[in-house]
DNA sequence: GCCGTACGATACCGATCTGTATCGTACGGC
DNA sequence: GCCGTACGATACAGATCGGTATCGTACGGC
């Protein structure tokens, strides 16, 4: 290895920005080689195509992006799911236009092919995040903590898509409104 | 004028399937003008080029879709507002893994020049659902429609975004029983 | 019956795409 | 100190992209 922070570790990240700032699909090879400050022949040598860098990029991603959601820190389970709307609607006011939903979504939303590798690494990101919600939503007391868990997937996913075609907090605002209402229903809370 | 069905129309027709079903990006020129039936120049002779395309096939599916999702008919609003999750919840069961989702968010999702004209025809469309979820909100009593909208929407949004995923209606479904929960929350029913 | 025009087809343009081949080189293990 | 290897750079291949130019033609208005 040179010296140099081993060239695989700078094409995923920039990998991870270019894909999520202009697509997938508009990102070149060249250009990503070139914003990696890597030769082109780096990126073939240690993936099998931009299929696979895609797909590695998001696995890498997805225990950055629970963290981000739901980090470990003390405090009560329904602040801790409540919290997950007030991350997101940070990123939309402080990032300048810079949030444009979540990755996952955005690149499955791009890759037609529900085959194409970027799908499993999706899929199992969504998957990862439900088992974390169940916990705290049977931490929070719930009668039926799975059921919540999908309930405020639905919220979380719909207060990023509303949150980035209208670049405003209020629909995410809005998903935290409903997701109180959701877990106090589902807690028996008042 | 040739007796064919007009050179326009059948793109427009060609456009907003083949959008769809594979993406923008993934559509070229020539494949499109040969699905439509049509020259390829047929399509620089009715639209300035491939972008206004878009903006023009989304333009067209604005009204179509908002039909499709609040189909005139006399009933109860509630029962109208809860009818958006099942016709969604339809296209997923019935059509055969054809669903992909609200094609203005997914245009949107794609383009991610904001000045895109797409992005004006997402914006109005959501606009105009909006609307039309407002007025019925106030016919079903809503003390806040507009709030009792935006929380609609993010819940439709997010149903199908969790229904393209997971190729599922359940996240649908979980949806429809938050807006009932939602409604009657506003409304003051139980 | 003639003329204008919208049409389908096709060849072409320059740019860009993913992926490969081939360099010279600089560094680390032994 | 030498050798293997991972590296950056670059040229290239073959395909496809959006868009233009140029055909011959068939139809409708008058």
């Amino acid at each position: 290895m040179t010296g140099t922070k081993d060239a695989r570790v700078r094409l995923l990240r920039a990998a991870e920005a270019m894909f999520y700032e202009q697509g997938i699909g508009n990102t070149g090879i060249d250009a990503l080689a070139a914003r990696a400050g890597v030769g082109k022949m780096s990126l073939y040598r240690h993936f099998a195509g931009k299929d696979e860098l895609v797909a590695e990029t998001l696995r890498q991603r997805d225990a950055r992006h629970r963290a981000w959601l739901l980090p470990e820190e003390p405090g009560d389970s329904r602040d801790r799911l409540l919290g997950v709307f007030d991350r997101i609607a940070e990123a939309i006011e402080s990032g300048d236009g810079t949030f444009r939903g979540c990755p996952f979504v955005k690149a499955v939303s791009e890759l037609e092919d529900a085959a194409h590798p970027a799908w499993a690494a999706a899929r199992e990101h969504k998957a990862r995040l439900i088992s974390a919600l169940v916990r705290l939503a049977a931490e929070a007391g719930a009668a039926d903590a799975d059921r919540l868990a999908g309930d405020l997937l639905v919220l979380i996913d719909g207060a990023a898509v509303q949150g980035v075609i209208r670049q405003d907090a209020a629909p995410v605002r809005a998903a935290r409104r409903m997701a109180a209402l959701v877990i106090d229903d589902a807690t028996g809370a008042g």
